[in-house]
DNA sequence: CCTTACGCCTGACAAATGTCACGGGCGGAG
DNA sequence: CTCCGCCCGTGACATTTGTCAGGCGTAAGG
């Protein structure tokens, strides 16, 4: 006898973790013994509490959870990671896989089916949502540079080119020139349009 | 004795909706009578089960939870509509409220308080978060015009000025004296900044 | 070693953007 | 009726933005 899957769950919605504690606990062999809010309270509560699954966000205060997934395997090897979260991106997949996450469901999928994505997890099987799987595929890797990322990732604030220049300490042309090179990259007509495609493909993680 | 309180839930994330089934089933009064995905079912479906209570998402497909609030006050004026979403943002609730809404709850409340929320709602009392009531009274009313607020959501896309103005049938010139006026109410830098700032006061709806 | 890619910078140019002043038409409030 | 605000448009202007061609240094891989 296997006894009870012990979980853990981090959400910062605080309405929707307790609605999905809630949705698990009604299942006789999953019990949630930690709730928590912050990315960077993942590490320490499962340290607590030891679950054997832990259930993550992916945005989070503090930290997000794909950084989560990966401190939790460094410090609890054994508990396994299935993220859950409200966008389908395929970077967000792709780091979380990359992260060492043993599953990844977007909040889109059947309340049914996540206990059993849960034990599936448990079990030491990969669960992934095929359609994300494939566009993750499809899309590839993020094409954009550690520096452009970064651009793209500050200027989402809306500053003008002097702003951003100042806050990452480059030179203005330097700033549009990885902007430029950006807005080739993702396809986008804007420097708008580059942020809103590459946050739309998860690639301004971090 | 006045029976069981049944309940509508609207919302776009699957299993978000069903883990609020859960939870709100755990409760002996109250009674989940009917679950819809998208805002345009919400009126259908209500006129099926006749709930006593609707807990409507904002954000969501083919109509928006405002939207849908209103059209139900006309349907089922004996329902109540309680507003749950994620973003505490003031002209949500500004508009909620004008549509009739009964109650405004972020999802950062605690799991615990919704079945309250939903009592006091459907006795007719009115439920609302004081603190974000408080920023709504502080933000006031939005400052756009018909227009501007228009331009500003057509921007969203992240266009040009000239696909803006194809799309709006406008001349360029009038578009952007839209943006240049709504930048200077908003108190932005950029058009970008515009528009993130009026939609993170929700001002964009519709 | 040489090539390649990246980061950082310069300078210059065309295009897009934001601002301003102005005018006409329309509808509501005083 | 007259004012006022909104809508729509024009034209002109300064600024910002996006693009391009280059140059320099460094690190990684053939």
């Amino acid at each position: 006898m296997t006894g009870t899957i012990r979980l853990l769950l981090a959400d910062d919605q605080a309405l929707v973790r307790g609605a999905l504690a809630a949705l698990l606990s009604l299942e006789p062999d999953l019990t949630v013994v930690a709730e928590v809010s912050r990315g960077d309270e993942v590490v320490p509560a499962a340290l607590r509490s030891r679950p054997d699954v832990a259930l993550l966000d992916v945005e989070m205060p503090g930290m997000d959870g794909v950084a989560a997934a990966a401190a939790l395997r460094v410090a609890l090897p054994d508990c396994r990671v299935l993220v859950v979260t409200t966008f389908g991106r395929p970077g967000y997949l792709r780091r979380a896989m990359e992260a060492g996450a043993n599953g990844f469901v977007v909040k889109d999928t059947p309340a049914r089916q996540l206990a059993d994505a849960v034990r599936r997890v448990h079990a030491g099987l990969r669960v992934v949502d095929p359609t994300l799987a494939a566009e993750t595929l499809a899309t590839g890797p993020s094409p954009l540079t550690e520096r452009e990322t970064e651009v793209l990732r500050t200027a989402r604030g809306g500053g003008t080119v002097a702003e951003l220049a100042a806050t990452l300490h480059l030179s203005e042309g330097t700033v549009r020139n990885h902007l430029s090179s950006a807005i080739g990259k993702t396809g986008a007509r804007n420097r708008a349009d580059a942020v809103r495609l590459a946050e739309s493909h998860g690639w301004l993680l971090g």
